[in-house]
DNA sequence: TCCGCTTTCATACCTTGGTATGTATGGCGA
DNA sequence: TCGCCATACATACCAAGGTATGAAAGCGGA
């Protein structure tokens, strides 16, 4: 029976890897759009820096296309915002006109590549496969950190000085001397911080509390 | 008295940072030498790769300064050697006659900075210090990680293998299930693992495992 | 052959960790 | 005011961690 279980469903396996194009030249965008459809991927087009930015961003595994020269806003600029802003996803510049020190600010600022124009569709492809590579580990690492800090910020203040402490290797009767507790209350904070945490061994926890940065507060 | 202890010096301190320039343009490298010294940087000259590879590399805070266009070997497959070699340092290239498709190769390669001759000299002085410290944080990660390299290779088969199972987060007595061994030889093999690996606590331990990237074996 | 290292295990003992039950105080919002 | 939550602590009990002592077997090198 078709039981539709409104719930949400874990196995939603593959997003399609989306591609979106910012270009000013309409030509251009649709024979990217065609090249990228080509090869089984998703295309979003804009015509401008500000289309995109006024749209929502496809899930996961995605990356942006675009010419290093738009219609208002300079592609460095864009790339600023967009590193900056939660759609973070690799760019892939395009160039008719570049020069090396733009090149090289660009590719410093993090892009994953500069095609200079004309390019061949198969150098194309490439850079946009490294790129949706790259987006999909980094989107992974990202909501695994993110779940990790949700589980972190439900802990009360005490529970996470005594996870700190915990995790730097005290035990617990040194925790407690170090806050000014019995170490019958640090066991049940510790207790807490476990079961809040969702960690299954001490193990766990220092390894959430690595991703968390703790102990590295000494700066 | 001057008690000359040939033992090591743990305070090393502030091993003098080092420029390597390589260019077969002697003008340019005496006039670059020039200029690192002036501001209190080390300075090694070198006419070729081939020079550079033969002599013994400085230590610790140093970088390559590289014209990308060298005698003998391209400085894109010398880049690529030197990456893989244990002398590994930050590059920084410089040309006369570059394009963008040579640029974003060395970029992508991991180069800290491509420069256009001419080049203001702040440009490369600013280049310089930051390859400087990519260095330097680098060398010290590295140092790091072969300690821990080191002591965890004085382990014995059976101590790896506990140190692998107890920092997954796994009791004694299920290490001691899981490769067919009573519990209190576990405990044993745990202690001993402790000592050498020189870990004041599990937490401890769990990050060095990190570090070994032990428990990512199941690729 | 003897020594040393690795590996294994038992018995005993102590320390630490972890949880339950019960008590108590103070703050904060319905 | 009542209830909820965070905080703190005690007592008691059991599980797990850690170390010492002693013992035994196999293996490889001096």
């Amino acid at each position: 029976m078709i039981s539709h279980t409104s719930s949400s469903r874990p196995p939603a396996a593959a997003p399609a890897p989306t591609v979106i194009v910012v270009d000013d030249d309409e030509a251009l965008r649709e024979a990217l759009s065609s090249l990228f459809r080509s090869v089984g991927l998703r295309v979003e087009l804009y015509g401008s820096a500000a289309e995109l930015l006024a749209a929502k961003p496809p899930a996961a595994p995605r990356c942006l296309v675009l010419d290093i020269r738009l219609p208002g806003v300079s592609g460095l600029d864009f790339q600023a915002q967009i590193a900056a802003s939660p759609m973070n996803m690799p760019i892939i510049f395009m160039t008719g006109h570049g020069d090396i020190p733009m090149t090289v600010r660009a590719m410093k600022a993090g892009a994953v590549d500069f095609l200079t124009k004309p390019f061949r569709d198969q150098d194309m492809l490439d850079a946009v496969t490294t790129a949706l590579e790259h987006d999909r580990r980094q989107s992974e690492a990202n909501k695994a950190a993110t779940d990790i800090r949700d589980l972190y910020q439900s802990l009360t203040a005490r529970e996470k000085e005594v996870m700190a402490l915990v995790t730097s290797g005290l035990m617990n009767k040194q925790v407690a001397a170090q806050i000014n507790l019995s170490e019958i209350t640090v066991k049940i904070h510790r207790g807490h911080v476990m079961r809040k945490m969702n960690a299954k061994s001490l193990a766990d926890l220092v390894r959430m509390a690595e991703t968390l940065g703790l102990g590295i507060t000494k700066a």
